[in-house]
DNA sequence: TTATAACATTATAATTTTCTAATCTATCGG
DNA sequence: CCGATAGATTAGAAAATTATAATGTTATAA
């Protein structure tokens, strides 16, 4: 990797470096959900959620399908589930996480 | 993944979200390094090197060694090699990044 | 014992993120 | 057209990150 490429790597996991943003990601694993049902599930605030959703955009891990009012969120690269049984087991296995 | 779970693994995505650590990251994927060698390979500081092993090390990322006056460092859990593929893929298949 | 090489710490200014609250826009049903 | 629902945008304060510069610490070699 060059530097370049190192930075725009870091722009992505940054996307992804956030509470809300991870549990998007998780809930997404599922199928399409709207936003509305998102920030509900996630108990946070519709502004927040749209925010967060802007970032996950534009760095390429969700789209976004509207339909009548509303607009269907998916994960446009699964590949970034496969992150969440490393993050378990190193979480584990480093860093002393219990339950 | 619970809220806790999720606010801990951002924060390892968040010490990985840098250009100069994820450089780090890489270049010990062909062996412990020291300190110097870091910076001088990366073109930073010594003090920007200090302050980013720091980072690596508190999310279990990184290990270090001492021997005599050097620190040796290394990756704790290479399982997060598996990542630089996976984002390079991304970036050219959901960013259009080119070279 | 002193100079130096290797690394850590601290302070700080600048920039980014994060979160909340308020407002704005668009679409649909009636 | 009107009200309601779904979502976006904006503004701003607080907190966190980033980067640089200066200073501290420790171990070794001479």
């Amino acid at each position: 990797m060059n530097n370049r490429e190192r930075e725009m790597t870091a722009e992505v996991l940054k996307a992804m470096a956030h509470p809300v943003r991870l549990g998007v990601i998780e809930i997404l694993a599922d199928g399409e959900k709207t936003c509305t049902e998102l920030f509900e599930q996630l108990g946070c605030s519709q502004s927040m959620m749209s925010q967060q959703l802007k970032i996950l955009c534009q760095q390429g891990l969700v789209s976004i399908r509207k339909e009548g009012t509303q607009k269907y969120c998916a994960l446009r690269n699964p590949d970034f589930l496969k992150l969440f049984d490393c993050m378990s087991k190193h979480l584990r296995t480093f860093l002393h996480f219990k339950d």
